[in-house]
DNA sequence: CGTCAATATTGAAGTATGTCGAACCAAGGT
DNA sequence: ACCTTGGTTCGACATACTTCAATATTGACG
């Protein structure tokens, strides 16, 4: 998961996946953000898919892509102990 | 912050180094729980000190490294924001 | 001051990762 | 049926990353 997020691009990406206003964004909309080829985007997009952090969804020609709040709330939850309390039992 | 955390040697690292009883580790305490040289493991130390999750202090003969509680605290305010709400302003 | 123990730095090798162009599927429209 | 548009998959290459052995530094102790 934090491989995933690692990379700035997919960081981005990620970053506005989940700050969609719909809760999802179209790949078409995402590509020309980048100064990066199409092929490229994509392949950040399916390591993030693997790595749990988005869903995707083919509607007609297009294909939106969702965040999944359960994962980005699991490394939520971690960095909070560090933060939080120290050393949890 | 996230490349930091991204190799599974650092995550595991920080996660021994946050989780220290009295809030900091002896490098001479991590070394040997790894399978890597001496040099590997005062690499990734390197790495973790420059995203700013730990920092470190010198004490006679010794190196002590502690966690850095503000810097996990943005990332996880950060997934927060993805699991909590949706797109804060 | 010389030596030893604990870390850090340097340089080099192998491996993984990001990127692209080309080729390949999927849907729609004409 | 065909062509066009949006996306993914496939090789290939350049770069970055992880790792180690060797060497340098720092501090303690005789």
């Amino acid at each position: 998961m934090f491989k995933a997020l690692g990379d700035p691009v997919r960081l981005r990406l990620f970053s506005m996946i989940a700050s969609g206003p719909s809760g999802e964004v179209c790949v078409c909309d995402l590509t020309p953000a980048f100064d990066l080829s199409q092929p490229t985007i994509s392949h950040h997009l399916k390591l993030l898919k693997q790595a749990g952090l988005v869903d995707s969804e083919r509607r007609g020609t297009w294909v939106y892509y969702r965040a999944r709040p359960e994962t980005a709330d699991r490394m939520a939850v971690l960095l909070a102990s560090v933060s939080g309390d120290r050393a949890p039992a």
